[in-house]
DNA sequence: AGAAATCTCGCACACTGTGCGAGCGCCGGT
DNA sequence: ACCGGCGCTCGCACAGTGTGCGAGATTTCT
């Protein structure tokens, strides 16, 4: 026992940001909004204290006054964007909608911050935005009929489902971004090459030649909109079931 | 036009691996294998070049004969652990249960490599592995009465949950992992400090003042088991209504 | 035998996160 | 009016990073 690795205890949610009596020329809050800016221009590797610091016109060290420690900058960091999720608040409309506004708000908050997938796996987060929205996910699925633990799995579903496309769709931006070509345009001009790796795939490439005419610009969205659709489809029948009395909980037959 | 950022060219797909005439002592298998294992004990920051060359007994700079990059390196190591996942051949069983089983089995690696969910959104991947996967998915999805652009959207829906999924929860657990704890300890310990958070978010608080009693452990399995019985209920649905004649291609009314 | 290819690796460069401690200016207390 | 201390800034330094370069060693081809 007593180990004083507690995961929780000195977060940097329980430590107060610093200042009180003196006039500091930096704050936490900027700090973080500073990083942002300079995360969405240059990407994960693009963020070095030393930047940030000259960014804000402070030493690089400054910046430790008000953050443990790099992590943790990231740590706000995340949680910030987190807020740019608009989360309905309950009540409001029927809970398919909502649901669906979530995980679109989460996408689109991804894909204008690609680099948080590099972020995700790291630290579970658990600041006040992460965690005002999925109080209000609880709010939503409750509404909906959902209780127990059925509620904590329908809410990762939804959330699990907007992390993974998004970071795929990322990845994929990512790696076409530099060529500043549309992604219809880089398909079109490495068709050569995939056509010849394609045939190596039986089940692939025969699909891959039966659609040579798909608009892959247009899919990412369908793409993400059609997954929602059917897992709400998947949630909703399970809640129809439940409430004939078919038993069914948690999958079990 | 004339860009020469071709994502696709000089990718380390398309360049064969070195080595024709003398007698190598390293090659590219051999330093992916090592730098797996290196990330498997120290995670993704404890892999150095030059930890890895120690490793293997070379100069650090000498596996830059075999490896361009260090990202490349990476990109390597991805698709060698893509091929741990067993996918199982096309035509065996129905396709929930070997949909299912793809879903697992992609978890499984992630849990057993988390520092994946690091690399996830940084480059697609498409090395051999990866194809090969791609390749029975969607013969399965085929052999199950997807046709088209759905085959993508099904195909994408699966992946995109073990990934997300899998992500959420190796946070959790390398969050966890230096205490030494099980979960479950780890919350119970938590449990005066959560509790107070918790009452600050009346849906939330209230489901957890509802739910004490719920066992994490079993809870991360169960969960995912969910989320993948949803999603496939969620698919089969949307192929009998579309089979029932009912026209709902791609989500459209 | 000589030329060319294949491979190894030490050095160096620019850069990283961050501990330390010296110094600044403002504060409340005397 | 003074002063001790606190809030805050930041230069220096350390250990470590990815990787370009070019000199050497070894093998194979002609």
């Amino acid at each position: 026992m007593s180990s004083n690795a507690d995961p929780m205890a000195n977060s940097v949610w329980t430590r107060p940001p610093r200042s009180r009596g003196a006039q500091p020329t930096l704050s936490r809050d900027q700090i973080v909004r500073a990083a942002i800016e300079l995360l969405d221009e240059k990407g994960l590797d693009g963020l070095s204290m030393r930047r940030l610091g000259s960014r804000l016109a402070a030493g690089a060290t400054s910046l430790y006054w008000y953050v443990a420690t790099k992590d943790e900058l990231l740590e706000l960091v995340v949680d910030e964007i987190m807020g740019e999720i608009e989360v309905p608040e309950v009540e409001a409309a029927d809970w398919r909608t909502a649901a669906a506004a979530i995980a679109h708000g989460m996408r689109g908050m991804i894909l204008r911050h690609p680099w948080v997938t590099g972020l995700f796996g790291v630290r579970p987060n658990m600041g006040p935005n992460a965690m005002r929205m999925s109080d209000r996910v609880v709010g939503m699925l409750t509404a909906a009929g959902f209780t127990g633990v059925p509620v904590a799995y329908a809410s990762s579903l939804l959330l699990s489902h907007a992390i993974g496309s998004a970071t795929t769709e990322a990845a994929w931006r990512r790696s076409i971004a530099p060529s500043g070509k549309t992604a219809d345009e880089v398909i079109d001009e490495m068709r050569p090459y995939i056509d010849e790796v394609a045939a190596q795939y039986p089940n692939y490439g025969a699909w891959w030649q039966e659609n040579r005419t798909i608009n892959v610009n247009e899919m990412q969205d369908d793409n993400f909109a059609f997954g929602v659709e059917r897992l709400l489809d998947g949630l909703q029948s399970w809640l129809d079931r439940r409430d004939a009395g078919d038993r069914h909980d948690a999958g079990r037959p």
